[in-house]
DNA sequence: TCTGGGGTCCTAGGACCC
DNA sequence: TCTGGGGTCCTAGGACCC
């Protein structure tokens, strides 16, 4: 029997400001996306205030926060990833087996381990006295069920003490417990499924976990299918401890202000398509397709969506071929006029390096240029992101998002570490 | 004054061909 | 007058996640 344990940090973008701001603690706490437009963290404090919406905008909630005495943060994301990268380091000590699932969670295989519910409570911890990140642990004998778990652990009244393990009850209390949660707590069925799903009479976790698998996939496809025999406790999900290699790679932003002019759209984009193409050479990976996008807002009535796609006359992860490619597409679908309040590329079409080289008749990659990329990217990695870059992403820095409230980078800048007076 | 995130994968449906 | 398939490729939009 596998055991399968998620970890996640509770409100973890705002337990991190909260470490380097011991004043704030047990105070309403609200992180702000990119671009400080939605809401995408709130602490306990000011998710109990009514109004305080995940991903609602901010604008609807500012005077709000401001009549609350909320404190508001713009995301600072080098701050929470160097927080994940520490906090995932003291849970793999834990466990012989981890795969970081998002920047604040993971799974963790305990398949073997004679106590799970109790390894996990050292983890939590462990966890909170080194790095001061509050966590919770779902256990159970598939993703799915761990998962489930862990939501159960956060907020069910009576069980949400941190930590826990389906197997702690009898069937029958397994049963009543998912019985009172709601299908759309399921990993991997959303608002949509959720309605669907209803209509056939499927309200409640316990419900999905008894439908009949064949007709769950004949209405709704394997994926659900799937999530039927893990909430059975049949493990379908392995644990990928490698990343996986993505088959897409997007790279996307919201401007601080509004943008009519080409050069802004073209440092946006350039910038874009560098990190994209890091992103695809840490991969070994080289793309044949490469997508191109700008759009106005959707909320106005003037939009425009722009997007086009550009192929490459062979697969490519070199800055400067996938910089040219990208704004040759830029320029076919720019027009004169509209304020436009997004760019972004994706790339498409995406295979190992390796095979690449195998495969094809034409000319071989100039290897002058491999040494080039790959010294670019070395650079980057040691002096921090953009120290060395295309001239076409330094055209104007017009496109600068909007982080009007930004705590200091603590753990990653020498010169903004935190003064204890 | 105005403000509304970012990323990945899946799938339905159209175009085209035999 | 009425009937008339199936596969592949592509893409936009949908759905999900955090």
């Amino acid at each position: 029997m596998k055991t399968f344990a998620l970890v996640d940090g509770n409100n973890f973008y705002a337990s991190c400001e909260r470490v380097f701001r011991p004043d704030l603690a047990d105070k309403p706490i609200v992180v702000l996306s990119n671009n400080d437009g939605c809401v995408v963290a709130a602490s306990a404090e000011a998710k109990a205030l009514p109004g305080i919406q995940m991903f609602g905008p901010f604008f609807e909630i500012a005077g709000l926060c401001r009549r609350h005495g909320v404190t508001v943060f713009s995301s600072n994301y080098a701050l929470y990833g160097d927080m994940s990268r520490r906090m995932m380091a003291i849970l793999a000590e834990h466990a012989p087996g981890q795969e970081v699932y998002s920047i604040d969670e993971c799974f963790l295989d305990l398949s073997g381990v004679a106590e799970p519910e109790a390894l996990a409570r050292r983890m939590r911890d462990s966890v909170q006295r080194r790095i001061g990140i509050p966590t919770c642990v779902g256990i159970g004998s598939s993703k799915t069920l761990a998962k489930l778990a862990n939501h159960v652990a956060k907020r069910v009244p009576g069980w949400d003490d941190g930590v826990f393990d389906w197997r702690r009850l009898a069937e029958a209390d397994r049963d009543a417990l998912m019985a009172g949660l709601p299908v759309g707590k399921v990993w991997g069925v959303g608002r949509k499924l959720a309605d669907r799903l209803r209509e056939w009479r499927i309200d409640t976790a316990l419900q999905l976990k008894e439908a009949d698998p064949r007709r769950i996939r004949q209405g709704f496809g394997v994926t659900l299918e799937r999530t039927v025999a893990e909430l059975n406790g049949v493990s379908c999900l392995e644990l990928d401890e490698a990343a996986p290699e993505r088959q897409q790679i997007i790279s996307s932003r919201s401007f601080g202000e509004k943008a009519c002019d080409f050069n802004v759209l073209a440092a946006a984009v350039s910038h874009h398509i560098a990190t994209a193409g890091e992103k695809l050479r840490a991969q070994r990976g080289v793309a044949r397709l490469i997508g191109v996008g700008i759009r106005t807002s959707p909320f106005g009535d003037d939009g425009y969506n722009g997007y086009t796609v550009v192929p490459l006359p062979q697969p490519s992860d070199d800055a400067m071929t996938l910089t040219r490619a990208a704004l040759a597409g830029l320029r076919a679908i720019y027009r004169r006029g509209p304020r436009y309040q997004k760019a972004g590329v994706v790339l498409m079409e995406i295979s190992p390096r390796e095979r690449l080289q195998a495969d094809l008749f034409g000319p071989a990659p100039d290897p002058r240029r491999q040494r080039l990329m790959r010294t670019m990217d070395a650079i980057n990695q040691t002096f921090g992101r953009g120290c060395v870059k295309l001239a076409s992403e330094a055209l104007t820095p017009d496109w600068e998002m909007r982080q009007d409230v930004r705590s200091p980078c603590y753990t990653t800048r020498l010169d903004q570490l935190l003064e204890i007076a």
